[in-house]
RNA sequence: CGCGGGGUGGAGCAGUUGGUAGCUCGUCGGGCUCAUAACCCGAAGGUCGUUGGUUCAAAUCCUUCCCCCGCAA
């Protein structure tokens, strides 16, 4: 089919290089305007951006799809589908109706739970045991769309967002491309969701991830794996700010927030169902490291209050 | 010039009123022990990121450059 891809990070290049092994025409690329990274602000292309280019493909980087421009583009190279994975944008009615099939999208969860723009962080973070991946007729709401396909994927005891996303990033890739099959073949039975089982996955901000120690062990230890490797769940001892890349639940416990133990390892106590066991840290200034080299250079005596 | 922290034996750190370096861990050897990741004794290992300078003397003061990281995006 011919095809406009919409995507912008890491995540979505596989689905669109699986769009071109499939042998699929990808006319043309969308994503969001290259931006500045790191400490030095050096603007930066979308890795999707990076990936067109080496393929040849064309791509169009609009700060907005609502002014008509890119509806006129879209209309001159006159798609059959727009898949979408990732792009970052809402896309206006006018685009949403302008291909034969329409816009399709691959969202990371099992619809209708966890609709929005961090799914897979959420789902971590809620302590879910499964998730998956959805790819639904996209319409103008948020994740509403009619459902056409659904993979379900096991969340590991040792997932983090990150090592999740590798995961579905590739269940996306197989998933659209078996999908659209179906869609050419007239072959899709879109079922449309059950609005009243909605959740929501809001855009994750960054205190979003500091650490409440009133909360239980389970829950720390999920947001622990949910905003690694971004934004990192973090704390602050002795005025320090402290990341923390991993942990583990521990037994026991006292006042939440106090350091029960700090011998070899690092154990700060929760609010209820036990205590954690901080293993892989980060302190600011430095490289990530492992509570024990942590507590060698510094110790911290038990009683300790972490915030 | 966005703000800030840091580069010291294998790892994490201390040491900045200038006088060639210390701690925790690890490593190696020995001891204890039924045994041990535990404990005891001992040892090895550092041109203190780089350049130039000040000084009788610099990890420590000034200077050049390189690199790492937190915040911010």
């Amino acid at each position: 089919m011919r095809i406009v891809f919409m995507g912008t990070p890491q995540y979505s290049v596989p689905t669109a290089s699986a769009l071109l092994d499939a042998g699929h025409e990808v006319a043309a690329v969308f994503c969001q305007p290259d931006k500045p990274v790191g400490r030095k602000q050096i603007l930066t292309p979308p890795p999707v951006k990076t990936f067109a280019v080496s393929r040849g493909i064309s791509v169009y980087q609009p700060v907005t799809l609502r002014n008509g421009e890119a509806f006129e583009i879209i209309k001159s190279i006159a798609p059959d589908v727009i898949v979408v994975v990732a792009y970052g944008k809402i896309l206006p009615k006018e685009i949403l109706d302008l291909p034969k099939y329409g816009c399709i999208n691959g969202h990371a969860s099992l619809l209708p739970k966890l609709r929005g723009a961090s799914p897979i962080q959420w789902a971590i973070v809620t302590g879910e045991k499964k998730t998956g991946v959805t790819v639904m007729q996209m319409d103008e709401g948020m994740d509403t769309g009619d459902i056409l396909s659904v993979i379900e994927t096991d969340i590991a005891p040792d997932d983090t967002a990150g090592s999740l996303f590798e995961k579905l990033s590739l269940v996306t890739a197989r998933l659209i491309s078996k999908t659209l099959l179906s869609v050419e073949r007239g072959a899709v039975h879109p079922i449309s969701q059950d609005g009243a089982l909605a959740t929501y996955a809001p855009v994750i901000k960054k205190e979003m991830a500091h650490i409440d120690f009133s909360k239980s062990a389970d829950d720390i230890c999920n947001a622990i794996r949910g905003f690694n490797p971004w934004p990192c769940a973090f704390c602050f001892i002795d005025g320090r700010r402290i990341k923390v890349l991993s942990a583990k639940k521990q037994s026991g416990g006292d006042k939440p927030g106090i350091v029960t133990e700090s011998d070899g390892k690092l154990v700060v106590s929760c609010g209820f169902g036990g205590a954690v066991e901080l293993l892989t840290v980060q302190p600011e200034g430095s490289k990530p490291m492992s509570a024990a080299q942590m507590l060698n250079g510094k110790k911290i005596p038990t009683g300790t209050v972490v915030s």
